[in-house]
DNA sequence: AATATAAATGAAAACCTTTCTCATTTACAG
DNA sequence: CTGTAAATGAGAAAGGTTTTCATTTATATT
């Protein structure tokens, strides 16, 4: 039940909102760009304007429904948020994303803050190759 | 003596070409966005369009005197290539940049790339946090 | 159920960084 | 010194994202 969600994050339960979390939720493709949920939605007879995809997601992320991936150079890219922290493998061929999980990274990160006297509140990782399907 | 860099990176010495490479230099800033090296110029009198100083810092990319920092959302930034691959950290407040380099990441980060099959050909780290100064 | 009101939306314009176009200028090989 | 390919400047265009503002909608209140 979407709407509940959407309320226990603050917002009010309106048709875009609704909307745009069901395409994310619904679509096989984990990581969609604004463009992409904004298609997802006119195909599925939704006349959502993209501003207001820009708004609900931003909002999303806000909220912590949702993370924005920050890819080179390109445009942003959002998930559904899991709860899980991950990083992401990204094919500079075929643009498939995949994600992982490296306890040893976070651990170093951690301490490399810590070495210059930072109060890390986030950080980003990204390894760009080409995946085994593009070889 | 700069033009003896150009010319060994295949570029013509121009104008241009020169002064955008001594600002890189001379300014006490390392990490500049192609507007910081525009503005630059501009103070030092010299009247070089910012298409060019895009248009230069690309191939200076190219011929491998700078790196491009792809900084999360926001734009652009070049720093001086010195030959030392490292990594950087971010203060959310100040927006200071600092660099460190740390080999148990760079290895797991190659074993992550084998793991998923990924013929890895660069990675982008970035930790953000609050800087000494303005905690 | 009707209403008031603060919030959300759509459409288009604005924004920001970066790239492109094209006429003009410049570097440098011959 | 001259010819030619390459580089430049100015402005337009591009591409993703945000803002503006009039209109519509959700929801708290009668």
């Amino acid at each position: 039940m979407e709407s509940q969600d959407l309320r226990k994050a603050g917002l009010k339960v309106t048709l875009p909102r609704v909307k745009v979390l069901e395409i994310l939720e619904k679509t096989k493709q984990r990581h969609m760009s604004a463009e992409d949920v904004y298609k997802a939605l006119l195909e599925s007879g939704e006349e959502i304007g993209l501003a207001t995809v820009y708004r609900v997601l931003t909002q999303f992320e806000d909220a912590g429904l949702v993370s924005r991936l920050s890819i080179d150079g390109g445009h942003a890219v959002f998930e559904l948020e899991d709860g899980s922290h991950h990083d992401h493998l990204l094919c500079v061929k075929c643009n498939r994303i995949e994600e992982f999980v490296d306890e040893v990274i976070e651990q170093r990160q951690k301490a490399i803050a810590l070495e210059k006297g930072f109060d890390m509140t986030d950080h980003s990782l990204y390894i760009y190759g080409i995946c085994r399907h593009c070889q």
